[in-house]
DNA sequence: GAATCAAACGTAAACGCTTACGAAGCAAGA
DNA sequence: TCTTGCTTCGTAAGCGTTTACGTTTGATTC
């Protein structure tokens, strides 16, 4: 069906060898005759046939990146920045969604791993770092996005989430809030270090950093907007009522604010709220929804570029980290203009 | 590095024709040594080697799905579904995104079609038809998604575009819109098929059919909130003023409400906006957006499935065309509780 | 004019797997 | 005893490519 080597070989009156070496400039073959294969190539439409290659060279031009999910903008954007690495190098990303199921997650490693991907990108849901020990067994560099783990010496490419924390506590005490709480939980690196984050900052502050302010969930896939709603409907029952709520993503603060319209309350004059992520359409929310920008794109891009490093050293490199710097975007969900602090910039 | 055949069969001390029919249990196999393969290739942790296989069966046991862009939950969640449908099979998805350009989507599908995918999946974003030709040629199996060509007689999964645009019409009829406007345009099938069902139905209920209440843009790209702004602007200046506006897909509808808005006007009371595609976060905007639903996910599980039959029937089949029914969810954009005609379920 | 060398091309083998066919063993029917 | 047939396993070949190493040719050197 598909045109081989072996069909403009005979075409051509040479060896397969030779268009071989021919396509991939080899220094052995003359100017003429490499200009010939080619030509022909091109006349003919031939295209490599990958699976052979991959058989023999043992590289499948593959790179794996299992997501949590694709809903929201968040990870698609880093999906596209690792794309715009890959543009035009021949490497095929295949992307898969664990829908924040642990277990998932684990059967679409597994099928790359038999896919033999050259790199493995993964924002991980996973408790455990057992999984990654396979990958390592199976001999496959792998990159962590977005979340790591400690005792897991692995590439890293995200955000510094101290700073983020800080960045959205800093913020709300900033227009005005004395007692922000918080919604996170979670094993994951980016929930606790935000937390830490947002309680450094508190204590830096002389805020108070009452544990009743913070709202812990679970389990990952519980980080989305109902529980955003159940948990501010909590937190505004306390006395006294938190004025600041920093949400660990988007999801959750959309959840947040609709709680506190429903609760006959104000946002941001009664209630601030700060979301993580910047998602796409914040900003036609029902109140403009301030959030700390991760550069997802540039996550991306990064770790696309990172993960092409990994396949051409072809040996393993010392973890790299590459930290990003958060940004915060101000929107009508937390501005008070009531600034009691130095402000930050605002877009 | 990796287990190979060769090592289970040296191991058990059979060949290696035995180990691999164990393992795809052919009927040549007895029971007992199969039951020591097994055994065998569980503890020494087995994976075959897909690309050896595809070399010789000549099926990769991958399928490509080239969508217009992901950012939006409307293909994401298209995706999901295929993924639904392939969970379990040992076929692998990959997803490209062709980021709204014809270019970049050829590109895509020439990558792909490289790779050998066993079944192509494209939400196209082509103005002719030629790319798909040199699909045929490779013999791929394509299915187009959401998107069709008239004069391509090829595999289709999408929902009813007429149906979509008459049932956004009808319902901004029945809250009371007199003058009915629409934002679309381009050659897409989606677009045409919706500027037909919008006509449609304004001639059934005699209503106005004024060809300066059709804002058209010049390419798919532009389809997105900004478009939707601006044109909702000029749609504006219109005198008598239209009081309901369909557009194409909800991004536009987000442009739209914020620039009827900012014109000092409310929505729905003066004027109503209806979307399509019912995006996740709808009813967290500004005004809760009304929306025509198009079973993103049903779409995707559909189209999963035909792709598989399509692989396993090994040869072309006639063409089919499955298509959906859009459900119209009513939210407070076009909410005005003053029905003229019989209504609607809500939702 | 024999030895040396670089340039240009080819041979052999392998990557890990499957498909088609053949062979060995044993039981049953003639 | 010989054929027939079934079960169970193995042999041979090939999928399309690359890597390592040969071979040929013609030019260069002494």
């Amino acid at each position: 069906m598909a045109v081989t080597l072996k069909d403009i070989a005979r075409d051509l009156g040479v060896s397969v060898i030779t268009v071989s070496k021919a396509l991939r400039d080899h220094s052995d073959i003359s100017q003429e005759t490499k200009a010939r294969v080619l030509k022909r190539v091109k006349e003919m439409n031939y295209r490599p046939n990958l699976a052979a290659r991959a058989l023999v060279t043992g590289r499948t031009n593959l790179l794996g990146f299992v997501v949590p999910e694709l809903l929201h903008s968040f990870f698609s954007e880093i999906v596209r920045g690792v794309s715009s690495s890959l543009q035009g190098t021949g490497y095929t990303l295949v992307t898969t969604s664990s829908e924040q199921d642990p277990k998932l997650e684990k059967q679409a490693v597994d099928q790359l791993v038999a896919r033999r991907v050259d790199v493995l990108l993964v924002a991980s849901t996973q408790w455990t770092v057992e999984m990654f020990r396979r990958v390592e067994e199976a001999g496959i560099p792998y990159i962590l996005i977005d979340r790591s783990f400690t005792g897991l010496a692995a590439h890293f490419v995200g955000v510094n989430d101290e700073e983020v924390g800080a960045l959205a506590t800093r913020h709300l005490a900033e227009v005005g809030c004395k007692r922000i709480a918080h919604i996170g939980g979670g094993g994951l690196s980016p929930v606790v270090g935000r937390m830490e984050g947002y309680k450094r900052t508190l204590a830096k502050l002389n805020l108070p950093s009452d544990p009743e302010l913070i709202y812990n969930v679970e389990r990952v896939e519980e980080l989305g907007d109902s529980t955003g709603y159940e948990a501010t409907k909590k937190l505004l029952k306390l006395e006294p009522r938190p004025d600041g709520i920093f949400c660990y993503n988007d999801a959750i603060a959309f959840g947040a604010i609709s709680a506190v319209l429903d609760a006959g309350l104000s946002v941001p004059e009664d209630v601030a709220v700060v979301g993580c992520g910047n998602l796409l359409y914040n900003r036609f929310l029902k109140i403009p929804l301030t959030s700390v920008d991760q550069q997802t794109m540039q996550i991306g891009h990064k770790a696309g570029q990172l993960a092409l490093q990994l396949v051409e050293a072809g040996e393993p490199l010392p973890p790299r980290r590459i930290l990003l710097e958060p940004k915060l975007v101000v929107r009508q969900s937390s501005d008070r203009k009531t600034s009691t602090l130095p402000r930050v910039a605002r877009a």
